[in-house]
DNA sequence: AATAATTTTTAGTCTTGCCTAAAAATATTA
DNA sequence: TAATATTTTTAGGCAAGACTAAAAATTATT
């Protein structure tokens, strides 16, 4: 039987909190970011389970199974390569692709992904520096950090954010904060964890902790 | 309320069946081209008259109202989008197209509509003939005609085709009728309505009716 | 025109994926 | 550790969109 819409969704969802923690994603968190309650979680996760997609013990959370984890990844690929193609061929700017490709990535043809694939000649990672899996569901190794946790002093170069919000993107825009940028870690406020930072060697500027742990920079 | 999946595969589909017809569109003819059951046909016809979209008297078939033209207008210039992308731009031969036009179609972003429209260098019809409807839902006049209608002895070019299943595509690519090939009917045999066809100054060939009513030719 | 065949509709069900409200389990705090 | 708060699950329902079987309307045939 086919997979579906809200299966899909789930598990990318599920993926997505994965990749930021090792413990079990909890109900709650899942429930966020589907827009669904949690009740109705519950429901999926076990409908999931049943088709092993997940591993999913009552009140102890949820992670990807080795064949719930290859078909994320194959939901992963193609949304990711629909931004490719969004920002490269169709002129949209990276903060404006997100909710386009979250339609696109359902699309059910895996030549039509080989084909665009080699269209947009393999990129490595998708307009937020997002690296891109592979046929075989491998994730290149882009080898970032976030900026939040770089050591002062040491130069490096912006490759890609952490989350994708437009009112995040469209924030990073406004303080030139692009794609390739130099960044430069010129203090730390102990206060509030804000960071004082030179962008392409201009005088520094003041961002909150909060945008540098979501600024991630290849060294 | 947005509209959903289904009803837009409803109005496309009234609409192709009301492209080759003056009359109402009955309850079975839909019931095979969307794949369901009549009573199912039945209930969504019912919901689609209460929205606007098509005027529906039980017994007594069915037409779209200009709303429903409309919407399903909107459709259709999505799919022929999409299916010039797809040859054009992937790669694709033109009887492998339509499946995946159908599931791209759906997709919710005029502005992808418009550009992919200018990406496409804005063709006027799609890889198998169909004129492509503009953003007003106005169908380009390509000035053609059915081969079963064209009198004997006159030459025309294939422009275009009736239908898109699989199994009439390849059966046209078997016989070498291409688009733009040169086409002169030789003979209609009475008995049944069989064309005897010369194709771009080869021996002629017999084609059945069916085959000739669904390929269409300028002159 | 009466009967038979076909088409269409109604009535009642099912599955998916969501919901709310209440109960149960787990975690936190006094 | 007992009480409280939070999280998660269960139970029961709802809407969309499909189904089958039976009834009603229409069309075709004798």
């Amino acid at each position: 039987m086919a997979i579906s819409f809200a299966e899909e969704n789930y598990l990318k969802i599920i993926f997505r909190l994965s990749e930021s923690t090792k413990e079990d994603i909890s109900t709650n968190a899942i429930a966020e970011l589907t827009q669904n309650k949690a009740a109705s979680v519950t429901d999926m996760l076990r409908k999931m389970s049943e088709k092993g997609w997940v591993n999913y013990q009552k009140y102890q959370g949820v992670r990807l199974s080795s064949v719930g984890e290859k078909l994320a990844l194959d939901i992963v690929r193609k949304h990711r390569l629909w931004e490719v193609f969004l920002v490269k061929k169709m002129g949209f700017n990276w903060d404006e692709v997100h909710e386009i490709a979250e339609q696109l990535e359902h699309i059910e043809s895996e030549e039509l992904i080989d084909k665009l694939d080699a269209f947009l000649d393999y990129p490595r990672s998708d307009p937020h520096g997002d690296p891109i899996p592979n046929k075989d569901g491998i994730l290149p190794q882009l080898g970032y950090v976030s900026l939040a946790n770089m050591p002062i002093g040491k130069a490096g170069n912006l490759v890609g954010v952490a989350q994708d919000s437009a009112v995040f993107l469209q924030l990073l825009t406004k303080l030139n904060l692009r794609l390739g940028a130099t960044l430069e870690i010129i203090e730390i406020n102990a206060f509030d964890l804000s960071v004082s930072l030179r962008i392409d060697n201009n005088p520094p500027v003041l961002i909150s902790h909060e945008v540098a742990k979501n600024v991630l920079v290849k060294r």
